[in-house]
DNA sequence: AACGAAATTGAATGTGATTTTCAATTTCAG
DNA sequence: CTGAAATTGAAAATCACATTCAATTTCGTT
């Protein structure tokens, strides 16, 4: 069985949430596991519903709010459309604004700058969006 | 007359692209510019509405469209609504998640180290988000 | 000042993603 | 096995944003 950790993971809040623990859930868990890059909930439902034709939309998409508040998906939006990623270390987009290739990078010192700015106004950063938009190698042929 | 400078950037917009001057179009941008802060489009409908009840939101909404493709307004998005701010010399964002509270900065740095990480990717950057969301100094008391 | 083509207005309606509702079903502690 | 509580999924509601269209206004030309 696969997806072993992130399984355990959710079984741990399903349960201090009194929660219950279901076949949808673990198979979305799965399939969103199996994407590589930034989904939105109907790419997700189309690629649950051909391993899963009975699952609907609506359950996709509170799993997805679930995995969310259990810390194992983040939420992104980019251009209007809500996407989730698989939680990992913190990092920042590069988007291109024609293919729509999404780009991850982490900047130490970005970071510690922001910091420094934000104790200026007195400010504690609890999380940040980061997101430079331009036209990748590819797209700057054109 | 008030806001002179602006009302001339508009002036030259319209008469470029073969649009036309209207009551209307002035008096949203009056009261857009009196604004402080950053307003969203049903906010800055009941403003306008106070002073000029005839005017529809309709024409709020496209207005402020036109405004920022006048380059007159910019369009931001924090939380999901599009909200509009008066256009000035590049910045970011710190955004208090407890009061709203909205706070500008600036910072060079950043600024070269974003390009010089787009760089290493081969990605032209034309535009930026960042944004950091935390607690101002009076909501961390509670 | 008046004409008329073209743009604008604003109420109503459409759109599309997201969110909620609710009856039927499933989970799981006892 | 039982029953209370959570979950499911189809349908409907919601919400911000965007468009439609008939009536009105603007403005270059007469």
């Amino acid at each position: 069985m696969a997806n072993e950790v992130e399984k355990r993971a959710l079984a741990s809040y399903l349960e201090e949430h009194n929660l219950k623990h279901t076949r949808q859930r673990d198979a979305i868990l799965d399939v969103f596991l199996s994407v590589t890059g930034h989904v939105t909930s109907e790419d997700l439902y189309q690629r649950v519903r051909a391993e899963h034709p009975q699952i609907g939309y609506t359950t996709v998409y509170r799993t997805m709010r679930l995995l969310c508040d259990a810390g194992l998906a983040q939420e992104q939006s980019f251009d209007g459309l809500a996407r989730y990623e698989v939680s990992h270390a913190h990092h920042d987009h590069l988007i291109c604004l024609r293919c729509g290739k999404i780009i991850e990078f982490e900047c130490e010192m970005i970071e510690a700058t922001q910091n420094e700015i934000a104790g200026r106004y007195g400010f504690r950063v609890l999380r940040h969006r980061h997101e430079l938009y331009g036209h990748c190698v590819d797209c700057q042929k054109d």
